[in-house]
DNA sequence: CGAAAACTTGACCCAACTCAACGAACGTGG
DNA sequence: CCACGTTCGTTGAGTTGGGTCAAGTTTTCG
């Protein structure tokens, strides 16, 4: 996936993993207008509470999460998105946010105007239809991270984290699968898990010492990905991959 | 609402909440064809890693679960469902099922064709986007799991949980909002927040004798819905309940 | 180069788990 | 409708995975 592509090219590629689009299809993603937009680490796109955006942003390159706060202000990271992951269909169709995006890394959106997606989603069922499934892909995500969260030990969950943040970037063509930057702090890598900075240093510390990863500074590579996927517990079935592949049912 | 209700008028109700739906849209729904089902308690509606079903079932009287499994055999509990909720928007267009579904109680559904439904989606923009927002709803009810099982302890995960399922009883009408049936074991209990049954029984016997619910057999009071809704740091905005009723933004 | 942020490590603690025993409630068939 | 097996709930005793607190050390970045 070259640098140069045209911004909605990568939105065609994203909706086309989702559903089989036709070139008219294609066409009339292409034809959507957008602005590029800039973000620094930490800066929030989304704030809980707000009145949804009138924009949908599509990630072209940094990473973003999403986060809810307890009121005691302990903070949970509920999502990873990467760049091709498409942010706000969680709130195309809602009034208000019901939690926060912030910018990861130094983040480039391009922002489509809702409606002008809503017009598209009536007129183009089966672009409606690719937009609709990577929100139910997201929601599967979810449900994957609340039994991560719920019934794994810190090992398991961390290396689950590792292996579903390794697969989703080498499906999006942004590494080997293998070797690659997880630009996240211990402690936010901690807010993901439900573990604290602490906790999180001496596990990965462990799941080094037992040779499952190589460490250098953010820097991971994965000696073993079968006895690392053990480990993990990891089935990319909740990730959908191959859903616009699969014969249809 | 009355146990006489034809079955589609209760589903033309609950997607009349998420969106404003014309008498033309209404009727369209109710003349969908439908058949019903039961099940018995703890039986399977959905397998994780099954082909989709080729319908959509839609809950008549009943509660179910959406579960899934480590690979150690650990449960856990992604949600509940009851009377009024749609159990397959999550599947409508995904090819193969990554979590299970299993009926909590005596379970009665309509089930209504999936293709059916697609293409009512197609014809009619405005139960199009009931369905999807009803998918996001859910979706946002699996993030605010996340945090509850990531980020809360024992006490008040259950507290939120206790919240939640009242809030959206209440919303269904199924009751008042401060006494109801908890259709669940403790073990179950355990299972939706990630604790062990043995901790989820102290922890009621505890939120009991500090006087926030009163307990018998399944059926709980909550004495102060104020204090309750603030141990549990519950706030119902991510159920999103007046999604049809706010003026569009 | 200096300050702030991130990472690392040690010592100690506690919320929740495990194991185990028993009592209460339920449902099922005779 | 009662006996009885099974599931569910309750409680105690002891353990532990992960948290807390605190003090360095390293890295990053202006």
């Amino acid at each position: 996936m070259s640098n140069t592509d045209h911004p909605m090219e990568k939105l065609v590629r994203k909706l086309a993993s989702r559903n089989v689009l036709s070139s008219e299809d294609q066409n009339a993603i292409l034809a959507l207008p957008y602005v590029t937009r800039t973000y620094e680490p930490n800066s929030y796109l989304i704030r809980e509470g707000e009145l949804a955006k009138r924009y949908c942003s599509f990630v072209l390159s940094g990473f973003a999460y999403r986060q809810k706060l307890t009121a005691q202000g302990a903070r949970q990271i509920v999502s990873l998105h990467m760049p091709g992951d498409i942010l706000d269909l969680q709130h195309l169709f809602l009034k208000l946010a019901d939690h926060n995006v912030q910018a990861l890394t130094k983040l480039e959106t391009a922002d489509v105007d809702r409606d002008g997606l809503r017009v598209l989603a009536t007129e183009r069922p089966a672009v409606a239809q690719a937009m609709w499934i990577d929100a139910l892909v997201d929601a599967s995500v979810f449900r994957e991270w609340v039994m991560n969260v719920g019934r794994r030990n810190a090992r398991t969950r961390i290396a689950h984290l590792l292996c579903e943040f390794a697969t989703r970037m080498k499906f999006a063509g942004l590494n080997n699968g293998e070797n690659f930057e997880l630009p996240m702090t211990q402690e936010q890598i901690g807010d993901a898990t439900g573990l604290t900075s602490v906790h999180v240093n001496r596990t990965l510390k462990l799941l080094a010492e037992d040779g499952l990863v190589y460490r250098d500074k953010r820097y991971l590579s994965f000696t073993d990905w079968e006895h690392m996927r053990s480990v993990a517990d990891f089935s990319s079935l909740y990730l959908h991959l191959d859903q616009a592949g699969l014969p249809a049912p």
